[in-house]
DNA sequence: AAAAAAT
């Protein structure tokens, strides 16, 4: 069970934050660290390279911002001088914008000196290259970017990588994995070898772990409370359903009407899906969007900030936005089609259930995807029911999905979709309050108001040398959002008690 | 075999 702690986290202020950075999270709500934070901040503010591995939604991305931009601002020894001092590298445009906005909130008061503001800059594709390289010749602090245009910038000259002191790679373990690996050892040999190193990922598989001590010096691993388990949160209650693959868009759109029901991420392995899905949902009423490498960047960042805002409260999308992204009171994740392994799952339920909030996932097996479907569930330790046995031909099979839903009942009835207009017009914005309408960041993870969650005292830090090594629409009824929200009773609940023992990785 | 990431 996890060790009650009577004690809140310390603040950043406690912690030896620099000022600066403190009243910049202060306005963003944020003054507690969460544990990785509170764990990562000595060893980071020390040089020290590091893997930091927390679950998904407990404040990674100021577990290295923090202590990063107070780092390279208090160095008196190389004060700033406009050539990139910090690189943080991830695999999405999105996350990168994402982890930028969140560096350029912390260092709103930073100087870099007397005279000139600390500088975050953005470095993505899609998008045009005049004004990212605008930036860079102007001068730029600390660089956040995806690998392509990077390389590219560095090649053409643009940007300067050998005064670089701190490097981190979010998402390590897909950095590391075999579609980026090549981009990321093209930057290492350009970036100089003394030098702080920073991975970060609720996953890391040994062999990555293996792979990333080869270039990094005496990293310690810092495991924050949880990981050791599923890597998932208890707080997510997840349910795995059998669907034929011609009735998964009916199943979708019962579940899209569950009471209580917020904002909801639906994940496909293929883009061609994902639009398809999106599609027919849009057709249905629902006020959808898609996120995909098949569209252009501007739709892509359209769709997730509507989102985000609350115009949009169904996205589809690829695993592009399975990992990072943080949008608050996402509260179901449906997969589609299952996701290639089990790090995938873990990051895709993952948008929800932050932050210690509770969510739903459920995931829909086709019969092709159940053998893939009993491995990720056993390397999770899942156990959720055998969706093989929810099997039937029966066209009624979905009447009941047993969902819990905030009223106490299960979600699944065609809820009077038969005598139902296909579509209808929709209501007017203006129906609705903006404000309530508008769903917020959540802060890199970290909760606007009250205590983060997590506790210290259970997490698991180990040196390198100790333990070797070891992130609606109308068609459908407008779902009651904001309610009060009832505890699942029933169904699989995943995940070890997040605490310390059980720690087999 | 898929997705992502430079054009």
């Amino acid at each position: 069970m996890t060790p009650v702690t009577t004690h809140p986290n310390p603040t950043f202020a406690q912690l030896g934050v620099r000022d600066e950075i403190v009243r910049a999270l202060a306005e963003n709500g944020i003054e507690h660290a969460f544990a990785i934070q509170e764990l990562t901040l000595p060893l980071a503010l020390a040089g020290d390279d590091l893997i930091g591995q927390a679950r998904t939604g407990m404040g990674k991305t100021f577990a290295f911002g923090v202590p990063l931009l107070h780092r390279i601002t208090t160095d008196t020894e190389r004060p700033l001088t406009g050539i990139p001092r910090a690189l943080v590298v991830v695999p999405t445009r999105e996350l990168c914008i994402q982890v930028y906005e969140d560096l350029v909130h912390a260092s709103k008061y930073l100087m870099a000196d007397d005279t000139r503001k600390l500088t975050v800059t953005a470095i993505y594709g899609g998008r045009p290259y005049e004004p990212q390289i605008e930036a860079l010749q102007k001068g730029v602090d600390v660089v956040v970017g995806t690998p392509g245009r990077l390389l590219d910038l560095a090649q053409q000259g643009h940007l300067q990588l050998g005064g670089l002191n701190v490097l981190v790679l979010d998402e390590a373990d897909e950095m590391l994995d075999l579609g980026f690996l090549p981009d990321i050892e093209r930057i290492l040999k350009q970036i100089p070898a003394k030098r702080q190193a920073m991975l970060f990922s609720a996953t890391m598989p040994d062999p990555i772990i293996t792979l990333a001590r080869t270039f990094m010096t005496q990293p310690t691993h810092i495991r924050a409370e949880g990981v050791q388990g599923s890597a998932t949160h208890d707080t997510t209650e997840q349910f795995a359903y059998r669907a034929h693959a011609l009735d998964k868009v009916e199943m979708v759109a019962r579940i899209l009407q569950a009471e209580g029901r917020g904002a909801t991420m639906i994940f496909t392995r293929t883009k061609r899906t994902a639009q398809k899905v999106a599609d027919e949902l849009g057709e249905r009423g629902f006020r959808v969007g898609a996120v995909h490498g098949d569209l252009g960047q501007s739709a892509r960042e359209k769709a997730l900030k509507g989102f985000r805002n609350g115009d949009v409260d169904v996205l589809v999308a690829t695993d592009v936005a399975a990992r990072g992204i943080d949008i608050d009171d996402i509260t179901h994740v449906i997969n589609f089609q299952i996701p290639e392994d089990e790090q995938a799952y873990v990051h895709r339920i993952g948008r929800t259930g932050r932050a210690g909030k509770t969510g739903i996932a459920v995931t829909l097996v086709d019969w092709d995807e159940l053998p893939r479907w009993s491995m990720i569930d056993k390397a999770l330790g899942l156990d959720t029911p055998d969706p093989a046995e929810t099997y039937s031909n029966s066209p009624h099979l979905y009447d009941e999905l047993n969902i819990p839903t905030e009223a106490g009942g299960s979600i699944g009835k065609p809820a009077r979709s038969a005598d139902k207009p296909k579509r209808e017009p929709r209501e007017p914005r203006a129906e609705r309050p903006a404000r309530d309408r508008t769903r917020r960041r959540t802060r890199g993870g970290q909760s606007v108001s009250g205590h983060p969650e997590g506790t210290p005292d259970a997490a698991d830090t180990s040196s390198s040398e100790a333990s070797d090594s070891d992130s609606a629409g109308d068609g459908a009824p407008r779902p009651a959002r904001r309610r009060r929200r009832r505890r699942p009773n029933k169904a699989s609940t995943a995940g070890t008690a997040a605490g310390t023992s059980a720690g087999t990785n």
